[in-house]
DNA sequence: CCTACCGATCGGTAGG
DNA sequence: CCTACCGATCGGTAGG
């Protein structure tokens, strides 16, 4: 039955070929090939980075990658498809904090230490998103919106708690993200330190303890 | 001698050909090259957008091209300086103004607007930045670096005033520009307001007024 | 500004 | 997991 799997392509199935029980040794490779992959399209982009690239850093040749993912389009799912879910799972617990200030709060600390520990993986989150699928793009976007959901929501409760200005939550969720995420551009991990990062942006938002000093 | 231009590689002038005269009508037509150009990268980025992609759009073969421009390198290359001339020649009047307040409000409101209206432009100038040759890349680099310089001028004015934490100055300037550069990922010209997002992006740094009728 | 073409790269497949 | 190979794309050049 699985000889059978490329004879006719309208019987291919679609995804990542199920296998009985995926052995450790398969995961644990295809985890090494989708850490290689991130690596090697952040440094030349996903156009540029070719599966030879890629192989050739594991001792491989392109042609056997293939028994892992079933195109190139594919494997950069796989590391969209990781990332996403994994960053879904970190705020899931933060999401829940009930004091306006202290879920803002951790949420831009999350954020920022979270993009500036991890440049590589998300250059190209961030970057190589076009190169997407159609399919896969809609994928990731619809777990990305509920994302943005998080701090959206976040957002309304601290603008309704005074903490933020007064405007719509979901722009003030694309502030925050922006000043967070942006260091995936300018981050040096050999000069500057994620945690002092992730104070000045909470410094910057919650600005009333500097205020209170300066004014009166 | 402008047919002798090509025959021998190691005598070819580098840069962008000098004509004794560029004609008017050869200026107007980079500049058409040059737009289109920022579109088609934009669309497909600068690897899967090809120079026939860009003749097409302007009737022109892919060949025709070449008189405007040595390599498809040097085409990027064109769209970054102009980018970056223009945007540095746009903030001069504003490094200049005394008031720390004023200034950094000056500048985070000028980003906003400039980047969320146009897209196109900087999605080609934020992202596709590591497709530039090394020399062309640097060349952009320390432009960039004066102007990040500006925005890392008036913050330290803004920290020394006490508008802003007590922070290196150019990681503020870094964390003001994600906030109004981020947008071009989520901006989306149909459904929000640039002045809108400028106002917001002011308010949330300048947060005193907020805090001022929330506090006591 | 054109036609014609080269040289190289690369994703993907065949078949083992 | 391999060798061998196809088909298509594309930057760039020749020569006019």
């Amino acid at each position: 039955m699985d000889k059978k799997r490329n004879l006719d392509p309208s019987l291919r199935r679609r995804g990542r070929p199920r296998h009985t029980e995926p052995s450790p040794e398969y995961r644990a490779r295809l985890d090494e090939i989708v850490a290689l992959a991130t690596e090697v399209f952040r440094q030349k982009g996903y156009d540029a980075g070719s599966l030879e690239d890629v192989a050739k850093e594991l001792g491989l040749r392109k042609a056997s990658l293939y028994y892992y993912f079933e195109s190139k389009s594919a494997l950069l799912h796989l590391i969209f498809e990781r990332a996403i879910d994994d960053a879904l799972q970190r705020i899931a617990s933060i999401a829940i904090i009930k004091d306006p200030r202290d879920r803002l709060e951790a949420l831009i600390r999350h954020q920022a230490i979270r993009v500036a520990s991890e440049p590589s993986l998300f250059t190209v989150f961030f970057d190589q998103r076009p190169s997407l699928n159609a399919a896969d793009y809609n994928k990731i976007l619809a777990k990305e919106r509920a994302y943005v959901r998080a701090f959206a929501d976040a957002a309304q409760l601290g603008r309704d708690a005074g903490i933020l200005p007064d405007a719509d939550p979901r722009t003030l969720a694309d502030i925050l993200l922006g000043m967070t995420n942006w260091s995936y551009k300018w981050f040096d991990p050999d000069r500057d330190d994620p945690e002092a990062f992730a104070d000045i942006c909470v410094a910057l938002i919650f600005s009333d303890s500097r205020d209170r000093t300066e004014i009166d």
